[in-house]
DNA sequence: AGCACGCCGACT
DNA sequence: GTCGGCGTGCTC
């Protein structure tokens, strides 16, 4: 008799544990395989973790496996494991993981074809043709047959060369000199090869360096590096040499970027590399091209996956070399459940698996310069930009003195000049706001009335096309008041910079400038983000305006100027990281400027032009920076020497809200009062109100730990994903380890 | 998570 | 007398 245990796909704790079931005779079942099982009064899906010959209790029978092999690799499985034990969550949510998100409930299923061939040999075909002149329909197809690749077409473009052949088709089946068969067809994302992009590039002496000391690691299957490369010093090149490495040795590869950066070109490229080997995934394709990529993955046809966060869990045997781009970028963090890192799973996979990690950015995260400065991984550096181009001249701007010198305007002097000199020289230039809109705040003057959000605490953004304030949390939309509605003055002005306004003023002062503005307003659409950087890269406009999105991985060699419009607009938000992030932000904005032959130029406003993190930024000095900043963050307690915890609650109704809040408060201190030998791992432990005191109508506050890190505080953190699994009545609590903000 | 079983209020 | 409220407990 053979049994299997089955994880069911319910995500609860009461469940978290294997279930026995009888595989029936005839039955062919392998671990990893996934099952529909009866389970109560109802079917459900689960994950076949082994099988085993006996059981003790009775049990009932698998009702089918839902694919014919193991979607599941026993190393995907344990990876599944470790994670769930990381999170403290049921192993069902971090097997979903493991497979795409809509080959659950089979609503995506492989798509086939049906193929006409001929059964008939090419030379006797003119002869029967001659037969069949009552038939010309017959006729026809076997021609069109005889004349296609194989001898054999899909029925879709047999039927555009013979219009309403399915009668005639089917008279031929039946005298056997054709047959209809099914298979299987992948749909594949659209790709034009472009031989332009498929050249390889001669190596600088640097990026063989990087190479020669990546390629004995490949060897060996080990090694966690850290690549600290310049913005411009070609680290994509040296990613694909490495992945080219792997794959010489039958090793497969992948390849994380930011989704941001995951733009056409770039996929166009990869695949002008690595052609059909490459499976590229982005959030662009459609449900079936996903999980058709992912099959071709999963049965080996693809060896190099590149793709944003989720790619880190693509189904390939064999693993050689992952590599993560932009390594610091917050987006490798899941913001759904089960919240995940893929850097950390990229390390556990390259353990689990014997491959070789490696990081790269240009502004690595606090945590991984650290663990490199500690040893853990091995620092790698690109210092210089390719073909010796320098690092653009950055200008620090004082805004103060432009105020007192009476320049009332955004743009300073020396901007204004730089711009007129990139323009009249006939180059490009981007312009970076943080915020989008056209005004952050709507005040009174006379009285200082601020217009909130009557769902969320925070102020309204003012936005120029269709004159309404706009709630950037919630979405709310109004028409701005004519009067103050505390004083009713008629006082009311618009403050604050975003990138409507900056586009307005482009206009009042280079009025014959065409310029293009890409932020959250202007890319709603599918492919916005592509036709815009398109319009750019084809000269359409000169100056690209925009938020975050134009801050990383853009190349476009004609631009010769950066303008930062304020640069410590990022310093203020209630972030551990804010240093960090206007540091980040800063280097990576200024790094799209002189990509190629002439030299750029960075402008960057400031009103704290003091500032360590803006000092450091211009003058594109990281180790100063890092040096700096991991002393106050050692002297304040912030990661990476600590880790903070925070329970967010929220709750339509007051009285939840505090009941929740003191509840949670209570069980921790009393949690920590029984595991006295846990004190010294807790920091501080703290109940208070959040800066953002209430967010679509719902209030908010939050219990804040702040603990020694890892491992030794671990039983405090399962504590808290503990409170935080539980249904608190009238309130939602949701943990965060290590939070990007603490609105 | 779902769904059944089970024990108390307002209705044809 | 029944229909239905949602509390508790189980699912191989």
């Amino acid at each position: 008799m053979a049994f299997c245990e089955v994880i069911v796909d319910i995500v609860h704790e009461n469940v978290d544990r294997r279930f026995t079931y009888r595989v029936p005779d005839g039955m062919l079942l392998t671990p990893g395989m996934r099952v529909l099982v009866p389970f109560g009064p109802r079917k459900v899906e689960g994950y076949v973790i082994s099988l085993v010959d006996r059981c003790d209790i009775r049990c009932r029978d698998v009702i089918r496996p839902l694919e014919d092999y193991p979607a599941l690799l026993p190393h995907m499985m344990r990876l599944a494991v470790e994670l769930s034990r990381r999170a403290h969550c049921p192993l069902a949510e971090t097997l979903r993981l493991m497979i795409p998100a809509q080959m659950r409930g089979e609503r995506v299923r492989p798509k086939e074809q049906e193929i006409v061939s001929l059964r008939a040999d090419a030379h006797v075909i003119d002869s029967l043709t001659a037969a069949l002149r009552r038939a010309p329909k017959q006729a026809q197809i076997l021609r069109v047959l005889s004349e296609a690749p194989d001898h054999a077409l899909p029925m879709e473009s047999l039927r555009q060369a013979v219009p309403d052949c399915r009668a005639a088709v089917n008279a031929l089946c039946k005298k056997q000199m054709i047959s209809v068969s099914r298979t299987e067809v992948l749909r594949r994302p659209a790709y034009t090869p472009d031989a332009a992009l498929a050249a390889e590039p001669q190596l600088t002496p640097a990026q063989k360096a990087v190479l020669d000391e990546l390629h004995p690691a490949l060897q060996a299957g080990t090694g966690s590096f850290l690549l600290y490369g310049v913005t411009g010093s070609g680290k994509t090149e040296v990613y694909i040499r490495a992945v080219q490495d792997a794959l010489a040795r039958g090793r497969t590869a992948i390849v994380l970027v930011p989704e941001i950066a995951l733009t056409p070109q770039m996929v166009d490229w990869f695949k002008a590399r690595f052609g059909q080997s490459a499976a590229v995934l982005h959030s662009r394709l459609s449900v079936g091209q996903r999980f058709d990529e992912w099959r071709r993955i999963r049965r080996g046809e693809a060896r190099v996956v590149v793709g944003a966060r989720s790619a880190i869990f693509a189904p390939l045997e064999n693993l050689g070399i992952i590599i993560i781009d932009e390594e610091h970028e917050q987006s490798y963090i899941s913001d759904r459940s089960p919240r995940y890192d893929a850097r950390e799973v990229a390390r556990i996979r390259c353990e689990g698996e014997g491959a070789t990690l490696l990081l790269a950015s240009a502004t690595p995260s606090m945590r991984s310069f650290a663990l490199a400065q500690r040893g853990d991984l091995t620092l790698l550096e690109l210092p210089t930009r390719v073909h010796n181009r320098p690092l653009p001249e950055v200008h620090l701007i004082d805004m103060r003195e432009e105020l007192e010198m009476g320049n009332h305007t955004i743009f300073s002097g020396p901007l204004m000049e730089g711009l007129q000199r990139c323009l009249d020289g006939g180059h490009q230039a981007i312009l970076f706001v943080n915020r989008r809109g056209f005004s952050t705040f709507v005040s009174c003057r006379s009285c200082g009335y601020i217009v909130k959000c009557p769902n969320c605490d925070v102020s309204m953004t003012y936005h120029q096309d269709g004159e309404t304030m706009q709630c950037h949390y919630c979405g709310h939309r109004e028409a701005p008041p004519s009067v103050c509605p505390a004083c009713h003055s008629r006082y009311i002005r618009y403050f604050g910079t975003g990138t409507q306004k900056v586009e307005a003023e482009m206009r009042r002062y280079f009025p014959n400038v065409p310029t293009l503005r890409m932020d959250n307003d202007t890319t709603r659409t599918r492919d916005a983000h592509h036709e815009i950087l398109g319009r750019f890269r084809r000269q359409e406009a000169r100056v690209l305006i925009g938020t975050q999105m134009i801050a990383k991985g853009l190349d476009f060699p004609n631009v010769t100027l950066v303008g930062v419009i304020a640069a410590d607009a990022t310093l203020g938000l209630p972030d551990y990281r804010a240093s960090e992030r206007t540091f980040q932000l800063i280097t990576q904005v200024a790094g799209r400027a002189g990509r190629a032959e002439s030299p750029g130029e960075v402008f960057v406003q400031t009103y704290n032009p003091d500032h360590y993190s803006i000092q450091s930024a211009a003058r594109q000095d990281f180790r100063a920076f890092y040096e700096q900043e991991m002393q106050r963050r050692r002297r304040q307690l912030f990661p990476p020497f600590t880790q903070i915890c925070r329970l967010l609650i929220e709750s339509e109704r007051a009285d939840a809200l505090e009941s929740t809040a003191q509840s949670l408060a209570e069980q921790m201190d009393a949690f920590m009062l029984r595991h006295p030998e846990l004190g010294r791992q807790l920091i501080s432990l703290r109940s208070l109100e959040p800066p953002i005191r209430m967010i679509r109508k719902k209030l908010r506050w939050q219990v804040v730990a702040k603990l020694i890190d890892v491992p030794a505080s671990e039983p405090v953190v399962a504590k808290m994903t503990e409170l935080s699994r539980i249904e608190w009545p009238g309130a939602q609590v949701y943990l965060e380890i290590n939070p990007s903000d603490m609105v």
